[in-house]
DNA sequence: CTTGCAACAAACCGATCGGTTGGTTATTAT
DNA sequence: ATAATAACCAACCGATCGGTTTGTTGCAAG
């Protein structure tokens, strides 16, 4: 990797985690640029400006992570259970800084849905994406489903009750809580099932 | 009212909008002067800072707003058909901007818990405070619900469902996918009778 | 009549924001 | 050797931030 590239690799990287603890808004420039041991126009010959960042950030850092945390679950010979041992996998393996933070894009979602388009279009790109999966995921296995299920509307019934539960959990620093809505979501999932 | 009690109310509703719009770090106050069509000595003479506005915004306008739309619905006779009644009314009654704007306490949890510790335990205070209403109003109809429920979670999850729903429909924009996952959360609820 | 305080207005403060500008190296091509 | 370009630095810019200070009203008590 050239310098170049390395260097770029880094800011996307830092800003990832700027991003993720204090919001896309609230992120300031200079504490990157600290972190980053470089100058402003170093940033500046990378990105045109902040809203670009952190549109890189987006699809760079945040989509493919994602994607590779979902992705697994998802393609398991039962999904159902992927689905079930990935959450309460999420549960174990988190420490409290995650809970802390939070989902990235969820986090993105409810800070700039409303105030930039770009961002907007991009979340909602990838949300939609996120249901085909699950949608794809669950349709493989449809016989061994109850008749009648609205696999799209299950799909975003699964998660939006996974964001709300780390939602509940920002505000009480407790996993446990996580725990809960997530026993809960896998009993309801489990009960997708004939 | 005295005037300078309308003063200091005029302030908190419209602080109360600008957040709900925007945020609480990104609501300016020079945009709340301009509004209220006051001067920053104003501001400063009802409310020692602006943390300080935003906690009063956060007792006095969201805490009862809050409480005034849940309570009805848990004091039905039937919380479980009160509760479905009280989703699928707010998606009958949502309009855009409020789809897009969210809950404000949802918002601000999200925004603020791990920001500053003030807003956290306030928001905290309040999910366990909502989470005994629901557990309260479940337990009156204990005979009726399937054995073996731990309310509590089950709190938890109705709670987290609408928060991740509101979500959802914040970066669609629209609110048929708030409806789709209403729909999934009735059934769920409807399911804990026996 | 005037003294005093509640209720504001207006101007100003330092700090920080995102962004720009003009230069400086290091590398590569000719 | 030289020209060109990629990659970067340091200083600076106007705008805006939350917050302070000083000054000005209106009313109410003595």
């Amino acid at each position: 990797m050239s310098d170049a590239e390395q260097t770029r690799q880094k800011i996307l990287d830092i800003t990832a985690d700027e991003i993720h603890h204090h919001g896309f808004q609230s992120t300031s420039l200079s504490t990157i640029l600290n972190r980053c041991g470089i100058s402003k126009g170093a940033l500046y010959y990378h990105f045109s400006n902040k809203l670009e960042l952190g549109y890189a950030v987006f699809e760079e850092v945040y989509v493919p992570m994602f994607l590779a945390t979902w992705q697994p679950a998802l393609s398991q010979d039962d999904p159902i259970e992927g689905l079930c041992d990935f959450f309460t996998g999420m549960c174990e393996s988190m420490v409290c800084s995650e809970a802390v933070c939070g989902c990235p894009l969820n986090n993105l979602c409810e800070e700039m849905a409303n105030v930039d388009e770009g961002f907007r279009l991009r979340i909602l790109t990838m949300q939609q994406k996120l249901n085909g999966l699950i949608v794809d995921a669950l349709s493989a296995i449809e016989d061994d489903l109850r008749p009648n299920l609205q696999l799209s509307h299950v799909a975003y019934f699964i998660v939006a009750s996974v964001n709300g539960a780390t939602s509940l959990s920002k505000s009480s620093r407790n996993k446990e809580i996580f725990q809960y809505v997530i026993d809960e979501l896998c009993s309801y999932i489990r009960n997708l099932k004939k």
